[in-house]
DNA sequence: ACCTGAACACCGTTCAAGT
DNA sequence: ACCTGAACACCGTTCAAGT
């Protein structure tokens, strides 16, 4: 029962604390400005250590977005499962999954959408998780076409780009601020922004604007 | 005529050097991985150089993001200007402007999308532009829902936010190379982003589907 | 007025040496 | 097996000193 003699060294998972505390000074100064030596300190290793576990600082990023992407797809799919309605209900629900958690982890999310902090091709699990997604939404897309819903004179993939782009695009300018610019007062953001994926997703509908 | 007598030191335009191989540097290794001191050994001037010229780090790549905003802007307003048709059309034109100018200076759009690099709320200009090219797409949402073309219902604002989402995101998605994933062919990525950004216009307006 | 070059306080990364 | 801590080659930034 002597904590310190099971104990490896200094941490039972230092790997896990690294990650923790890179994502805790992300918040506090942005992920640019995090260096590996101040994560280092913060966890209360040595500057070398960190390198026993991550190949260099990308190693350490792809790991956090692996992470972050593989949340994502948990929440999309679980998401999915409780959503009531039809395609068109869903694909609703998927762009909410998806901007709910960009909002509520803007790190991540940033990183993630960065492309240049870790390395995308290097990582299987980060592509599957990409995958996942996408062919949820192609499903989707698929299913509201042959219900007359979507128009099935365009390809499902590029019906599938837009929604993401928008979905993206207005997850971006959520998490950066620029709502207010568009006279969305800041106490309404995340109401705002998913009520013009909604929109965006309404509009597309084979039939909608009844008024 | 002796050429040294006139030179200010060593160049013309330090200032303007700088900022040029900047671009340069970032266009073959990425923006983030530019160091002053191997900009400065570029153009041939010692490391404490570029501080006579810019405050600090963020400040050149303030005075890039200015440059590039102001080209987006005067692009915009150029093509607004020989732009045919109603006010959807123009909208469909802006957004082929805005997509067209990230496609062909994708450093710039992404250190201008990236909001970390620079410091956006310190420069004027920024703002200005950026308040510039915002401005003309609520102009043409207003005239859009006055003729009728989109829903009078829902506020100008969020109907330009949805858009620039829309076309902001297809950007993002085109310039880091996420086309493939969608079944685009990589020689069609340009006309297919183009004419998704059609798409989702097209989709918008009141009454068509004319199928 | 504009630039140099040394100096300072940082980095990321490596690697022998320790436990 | 995992970590230390010195070492190396870099940074951004400042500032006296030069022209």
């Amino acid at each position: 029962m002597n904590p310190t003699a099971t104990r490896p060294y200094h941490h039972g998972n230092l790997r896990q604390a690294l990650l923790d505390a890179t994502l805790d000074l992300a918040a506090e100064t942005g992920l640019d400005q995090v260096s590996l030596r101040e994560v280092a300190r913060r966890v209360g290793v040595s500057s070398g250590a960190p390198f026993r576990h991550f190949k260099d600082r990308r190693a350490l990023m792809t790991a956090i977005a692996e992470e972050a992407t593989r949340q994502l797809r948990i929440r999309v799919e679980r998401d999915q499962q409780s959503a009531q309605g039809d395609a068109m209900d869903h694909l609703k629900v998927l762009g909410r999954s998806f901007l709910e958690w960009a909002l509520s982890h803007p790190t991540q999310f940033r990183l993630v959408s960065s492309r240049q902090l870790f390395d995308f091709e290097s990582s299987n699990s980060l592509k599957q998780h990409f995958a996942a997604v996408r062919s949820v939404t192609l499903a989707l897309v698929a299913q509201a076409q042959q219900a007359g819903q979507l128009p099935a004179s365009v390809p499902g993939e590029q019906l599938g780009m837009a929604l993401r782009a928008s979905a993206y695009g207005l997850a971006r300018m959520a998490v950066d601020g620029q709502l207010p610019q568009w006279g969305v007062p800041a106490s309404a953001e995340a109401q705002t922004a998913l009520s013009c994926l909604d929109l965006l997703v309404e509009t597309m509908r084979i039939g909608r604007y009844p008024d």
